[in-house]
DNA sequence: GGCGATAATCTCGTTCAGCGAGATAGTACG
DNA sequence: CGTACTATCTCGCTGAACGAGATTATCGCC
């Protein structure tokens, strides 16, 4: 039974980290004028762009679980916006690539600049192998639970 | 530079955590008919009653920054799926209470069983003194994040 | 003790994100 | 070349959430 609390107070922290970040990000878009989804959405598409993968509205749409209809309106939203332009893929002409403009890139530092500054506060009463355990920590349970899916 | 891309590190593992618990819920919600504002709504509820708060239409509509009729119409789905009763509080008949069903506790248990399995497994591998380095990493950016808001 | 001020909740009408179904256009493969 | 397949988009609809304002209960003040 000890031992189980232990185990839900750290569910109930990963919870509230949750939430936490949640809130952030909603604030973040009402005072952008954005959705909820434009801003996960925008999120999805500056990893992919960082990380080279080819973003296009299904995959935007499967990371989102949203279905075809639903992400063709938020892709005309964020091209509205002026966030994102489609282009033709030239392999496969079926296909519609989502670069990321200039001004997602921008609004992406202005959304994460301040968490990271928070995050990086927050790390300072920590030794580099504590941050460390941490890490691996956090890896562990983004494998588990992406695994129980 | 590169004690900044640790950071870095962290904050895209506290972000990919949220997304994995928000798509958890998402599916969950699904699963059972509900919408992911119902299971969020979900949790502040059974927070409060294990923490003894007194809950109403107008407390929980704040945790989940909804308006008035937005908050009479999410109760009103809790009440029809029998997750939630509404009762008068006596000490001020302004006031309406939400007290949380059986059924939306058993509902409770099984979308956080399964996470918290989850969890207890990811923790499996680490010694409780690491653990406790978590716990004190988690309750700092939980601070360190609600006071920037 | 009545009466305006205040607070909590609810009602009405509207907007718009996301869904299901199906159309359209490009590709692969026999 | 025709058939099966895939990617994206169009159309019509449902319902969550919004703004404005009505309703109901309580409190403070004279």
């Amino acid at each position: 039974m000890d031992a189980k609390s232990t185990e839900m107070g750290l569910v109930h922290l990963l919870r509230a980290v949750t939430v936490e970040f949640d809130l952030l990000g909603a604030e973040f878009a009402v005072r952008h004028g954005l959705h909820p989804t434009d801003v996960r959405a925008l999120i999805h598409l500056l990893d992919a762009a960082r990380s080279g993968t080819r973003a296009t509205p299904g995959w935007l749409g499967g990371q989102l679980r949203l279905n075809s209809a639903g992400t063709t309106a938020l892709v005309d939203r964020l091209e509205r916006l002026g966030l994102v332009r489609r282009s033709k893929d030239v392999a496969d002409r079926r296909r519609v690539l989502l670069e990321v403009e200039e001004k997602a890139t921008v609004l992406g530092e202005t959304f994460f600049g301040p968490v990271i500054g928070e995050v990086v506060r927050a790390a300072e009463g920590f030794e580099e192998a504590e941050l460390a355990t941490v890490r691996r920590f956090l890896t562990a349970v983004l494998e588990s639970t992406a695994r129980a899916r």
